[in-house]
DNA sequence: GTCTATATCTAGATAGAC
DNA sequence: GTCTATCTAGATATAGAC
């Protein structure tokens, strides 16, 4: 790792977004800040601000991009999963798990409360096509009614974030856990929750 | 909420440790400093320092009293639930996400990154006692070995503290979902998972 | 478009007065 | 046992040079 400091030559604008996703897969959204995003690029403290007019919207085309690309990655696993319904909403749970444990960037990132009054329109595009993803995948598992896919969706984000967040907390760090392990676990966990109906 | 400062006379040790619960249920762990806690208790940034030697001193000390409170809580909440196992270890999930949201203070406190290099014997003691509840409940659902009921607990665990990760995180923001309708959903959940064997 | 330099703020932690 | 005062470190953000 270099710490040189030198005049950057390109896109910093999508080098400061790439750079925060690695910064946030590394030690979380706890130890985010502008000034590391710009150090671990080799450019001043001063540069980001060029770009984005302060860190929250930074933070928010990152989580505008992590919505998308946590869409994507959702939408592949349940197409690579097969037919089954069921099958398909489990591999969701599993997708979010090796999502997040490559990115940094989960529910907590996308939906940060400092981004709460932040209302950026591209970002409120991607998280709300996710949801629409979502709520396709639980309605499809033959949900009765808008209220009941809702909180299958709640149920399997709950678990999938749940695991990631014991991953990221340290929780398994004594087993060594790998994060396809922990992937499968919530795969699993998520195939019982949408095999027996919820009350 | 007053801001007057003032000399400190009775338990502050005591003190401090109940003020740190109050503002991580206020603000969550990114919130928490030894500054606020003295703050909220109208002493100087100093004088907790005469009773913990650092941050983590006194946060250990918080994890500690915060594992013990849960394992009672948990405790209660399974004999609430009466003779049947499965009902027993889905009152857990329901009883972690009520504990949380009323003190803020759960896994990611209990098992937080920065105490992970300083074992206290007090703290280490009360999260063993947590974890043998835990094992216990999850055994007493027809685990055939040690490693199906850890497992067990695991994916409980996942559930509840996913729960409220979201609900704290502000996922649930805008439905104005309570803390009570969360925990039931948790304990639905969770009754789900131990009812219907997994993989 | 990035730099250096700087102002302001907050937190962790220590020294010495009372 | 708590105070005031202070040091250090790191972060956000701005001003002005190049």
């Amino acid at each position: 790792m270099s710490t040189e400091r030198g005049y950057h030559h390109g896109d910093l604008r999508t080098a400061l977004v790439q750079a925060s996703f690695e910064l946030l897969a590394d030690g979380g959204l706890q130890r985010f800040s502008v000034a590391a995003v710009a150090r671990r690029l080799g450019v001043s403290s001063a540069a980001p601000y060029r770009h984005f007019p302060d860190r929250a919207h930074l933070l928010g085309a990152v989580s505008a991009a992590a919505a998308r690309d946590l869409g994507t990655a959702i939408t592949a696993a349940a197409d690579a999963a097969g037919p089954d319904p069921a099958e398909r909403l489990a591999a969701v749970a599993g997708a979010y798990v090796r999502y997040v444990a490559r990115t940094g960037a989960g529910f907590q990132v996308i939906y940060a409360a400092e981004l709460y009054d932040f209302p950026d329109d591209a970002r409120r595009e991607q998280t709300r096509a996710l949801m629409t993803t979502l709520i396709d995948l639980a309605t499809a598992t033959g949900s009765s009614s808008f209220q009941e896919a809702l909180q299958l969706v709640e149920a399997t984000i709950a678990v999938a974030h749940g695991y990631t967040s014991l991953l990221a907390d340290g929780f398994f760090a004594r087993k060594a856990h790998s994060a396809d392990a922990v992937a499968d676990r919530a795969t699993a966990a998520t195939r019982a929750l949408v095999t027996r109906p919820r009350r």
